[in-house]
DNA sequence: GTCCACATTTTGATGAGTCAAAAATACAGT
DNA sequence: ACTGTATTTTTGACTCATCAAAATGTGGAC
C-alpha cells in the first residue's frame, strides 16, 4: 500500500525537520513537528506512533521522533519529487521561484516516478532547485554541501550565494530585488551583534544591511 | 471551502456519464455512478445525497442524479484540467496518448488554474486533447461537436477520425498500430449486422474489420 | 392485478485523520 | 527535594468516505 499524502507529509515534515534543528540532534521534538504540519500536538503524536507501527519512523515519547532507513528513503523521494517540480516549473513553465513552492507541494503526492523522471531529464539532471537546496537522486540520496551562512562565512572574502533556506513569498522577493539570489558573488563586509545585522556587498558595489536572522538564511560556498 | 478529490471525481462521473448515457437521459442512474466511480452502489446514494445538499446535483431517489448549473460548471473545470493535462503530457514531455490517463486522473485534482492556463498557452490553447476529447473553456463551456460514429455514418464516404471515445490502454494501441488514431481518413466500406462487424478502409488502402462495439467508439467527421 | 427480479436505499460499522481539553510528564530554578 | 511552566500524551468526539448486508421500492412479465 503506498503512503497517504499525510504520511509523506509527515515523512518529509520530520527530513527536513531534523537537518534544521538548533542544536543539530537526531530527534525532532513533537511540538516542532506539530507546527510545521500546522495540526495540534496531540495529532502528531497519534500519527507518529501509528508511522512507528508500519517501520517508517523510531519514536521516543516525551523525546521526538526520528526516521527509520525506510522512512529517510520514501521522505527523500518526496524530497526528490518536489524539488524537481519547482524546478521545472521554474524553468519550464515561467514560474517565479517565489511561486512554485505551493503547487509543488500538491504535486509531490500525485505525480508519477515516470513524469518525474521526464522532467528531471528535461531540466538536464539538475543537482539543486531554483531555492539552492539540493535534489535527492532516484535512490533517495543527497550529497551533503559543506556550507556555510552569512554568519559564520569569513569577512571581506569573495563567496558565492547557494541556498536560500525559506520559502517564504515575501523573503524571496526581497532576496530577488537586491540580487541575493543563488549564484550572486557577495562579500561580507561587517557583522554587528549590538544592531544584530550583517552587512554585505553585493552585484555592482551595491551594499545592502540586513538581521541575523535573514543572514541565517543565506547559505555561500567559497569561491 | 474547495471540492475534496472525492467530490470533484463524483461530478466529473456524472458529467461523463450523462453524455455516454443509452438512450440519452438528463438522469444518471446511482447504479452507473457508482460502477463508473468503483464504490459500492450504498456509498454513491449517500454522497449523491451530500452533493445534493450543497446544491451542486439534483437527486431524484430511484431516478437518477443530474448536475445542476453549479455542480456542472465545477465539472466541467476538472475535465477541463484532466484534458489539458493529457494533451500537455502528450505534446511537451513525449508520453504516448496510451499511457496519460492515469498520471492525468491524480493531476486534475491538485494543479492550479494558473499551471493549466500556462500548460493551455504552451499548447496554442487546443480544442480537443489526444483523444478528441473536447476541451471545456475556462468558463466551462463545450462548444457541441456534432458527430457520428463508424457506425452511423454514410457508407463508402470519406471521413476524418475525430475522437475515441475509451480509455482503455490495450484498446487505444490497438487504434494507434492501425493508423485510426484522429486526424486520419478512412471510408466505411460496409456493415454486417449478422457477423456484428464493421469494414474499414484507411490509409494506404488498408482493410481492416472491427467489431460494432469498437466501431462505436470511433467518432468521424464528413470531409 | 400479482409476483419476481433487480436496482436502490438504509443501516450499522470501519478506518483515516483531525481537534479541544484534560491528564501526565519532564525539567529548570530555587 | 519542591514547585511551576512548558511540553507531551491521553481521552472523547467529530468528519469524510467507504463497505456489507438487510430492507425497500420499481417496473416488467405473466
Ligand atoms: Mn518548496
Ligand atoms: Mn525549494
Ligand atoms: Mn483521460
Ligand atoms: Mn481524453
Amino acid at each position: 500500500m503506498l503512503p497517504s499524502s499525510t504520511v509523506e507529509n509527515y515523512l518529509k515534515a520530520i527530513y527536513l525537520g531534523a537537518g534544521a534543528l538548533t542544536p543539530p540532534s537526531r530527534l525532532v521534538p513533537m511540538g516542532q513537528l506539530a507546527g510545521a504540519l500546522g495540526v495540534a500536538p496531540g495529532t502528531a503524536t497519534t500519527m507518529v506512533k501509528t508511522l512507528a507501527e508500519s517501520g517508517l519512523v523510531e519514536y521516543e515519547p516525551y523525546a521526538g521522533v526520528a526516521l527509520t532507513k525506510a522512512g529517510q528513503k520514501l521522505a527523500a523521494l518526496v524530497v526528490r519529487r518536489h524539488r524537481v517540480i519547482e524546478m521545472f516549473l521554474v524553468r519550464m513553465m515561467g514560474y517565479g521561484w517565489d511561486e512554485v513552492h505551493d503547487e509543488a507541494e500538491q504535486m509531490e503526492h500525485v505525480v508519477s516516478d515516470r513524469l518525474i523522471d521526464r522532467m528531471d531529464e528535461m531540466l538536464g539532471r539538475p543537482e539543486v532547485d531554483p531555492h539552492g537546496d539540493p535534489i535527492p537522486t532516484p535512490e533517495g540520496i543527497v550529497k551533503p554541501q559543506p556550507m556555510q551562512s552569512l554568519l559564520t562565512c569569513p569577512l571581506a572574502t569573495p563567496v558565492t550565494i547557494t541556498r536560500v533556506i525559506d520559502q517564504d513569498k515575501v523573503f524571496l522577493r526581497f532576496i530577488e530585488k537586491h540580487n541575493l539570489k543563488p549564484g550572486e558573488s557577495i562579500e561580507v563586509e561587517a557583522r554587528d551583534a549590538a544592531s544584530d545585522s550583517v552587512r554585505v556587498r553585493g552585484r555592482d558595489e551595491q551594499r545592502i544591511t540586513i538581521g541575523t536572522k535573514a543572514a541565517s538564511k543565506l547559505l555561500v560556498q567559497a569561491r
